[in-house]
DNA sequence: ATGCGGACCTGTTAGC
DNA sequence: TGCTAACAGGTCCGCA
């Protein structure tokens, strides 16, 4: 489900309900998800509040006066608000409560998510401090992927998936990326051009940044905090149309397997 | 160092 | 209809 909008739509979400609201109870319904809920994460929470909500990546960091939360969403993780009176769902692992009444539901039925805690730097977590740089800012350049690619003879397609190249540039994304810049998804990393990465660059920001605004990627289960759709799915051009027409000029799109995942591009528009 | 495949889990769908 | 296999938005780990 969560690539970096979905993520970044699920962080906008929360923020207000969560933001400075006193913490009364934690539970937890799955002990381990990626990896252990940690068991102190209810001594370590009640009577804090979050002073922010932060994204890096596809994670989000929920900082206090102890130490920061940090959840993942994985592959099919979502997160919703909503009345602590409110019977729990399948996959409801973890749920923090708040004292107005309302409380933040992890949903996530393959249990790729994670709940973790840090007491130092968050930025300096190991799951954390080696990503590369947000595709939606400054740092992230044609140089700068031009560059890290020298040499490389990875498919383009799993280079900009990788997240230490750059973070929350998913299977979706990249599929749609790619179209957009003309690029075919096994080309070598290595061997394409300045001008060709600036097209990339400038792609996969408008990606991004176009599904933000529509509130992410609704496939089969992606909802908002408040239990809403993204509408972006609708925009999409090739990810899940696999020998449908290419919308640009009608030829079949392809659809490969690369790095396990599934692959969809136009054999004429993408060269 | 790089790059690939397997693994972690559960649910849904395609195919026989 | 019913069983089985393949596939699904992520990404860490171990191996070549």
């Amino acid at each position: 489900m969560p690539e970096l909008p979905e993520v970044e739509t699920s962080r906008r979400g929360i923020e207000p309900h969560v933001l400075n609201r006193p913490i009364t109870d934690v539970i937890i319904r799955r002990k381990k998800l990626r990896w252990p809920v940690p068991t102190q994460l209810k001594k370590q929470l009640v009577g804090e509040h979050f002073s922010a909500a932060i994204r890096r990546g596809k994670y989000i960091l929920l900082p206090t006066d102890n130490g920061t939360l940090i959840l993942h969403l994985g592959m099919t993780g979502s997160l919703r608000i909503m009345k602590t009176s409110t019977a729990p769902a399948k996959h409801d692992h973890v749920e923090l409560v708040f004292a107005d009444g309302n409380c933040l539901r992890l949903n996530d039925p393959r249990c790729f998510g994670a709940v973790l805690w840090t007491t130092d730097d968050p930025y300096q977590h190991e799951l954390i401090r080696n990503l590369g740089p947000e595709p939606l800012t400054d740092e992230f350049t044609p140089e700068y992927l031009f560059k890290k690619s020298r040499g490389r003879k990875q498919a383009i397609k799993t280079f900009i998936m990788d997240s230490k190249i750059v973070v929350g540039v998913g299977n979706i994304y990249a599929n749609e990326a790619l179209f957009m810049a003309g690029i075919r998804p096994r080309t070598a990393a290595g061997r394409l051009s300045k001008t060709k990465y600036t097209l990339l660059v400038e792609k996969i920001r408008f990606v991004l940044a176009r599904s933000i605004e529509l509130g992410g990627t609704t496939l089969r289960d992606f909802l908002h905090s408040d239990g809403k759709p993204g509408y972006f799915a609708q925009q999409l051009l090739v990810y899940g149309r696999g020998n449908k027409p290419c919308r640009v000029c009608d030829t079949n799109l392809k659809e490969i397997r690369l790095g396990q995942r599934s692959t969809v591009y136009c054999p004429a528009c993408q060269k």
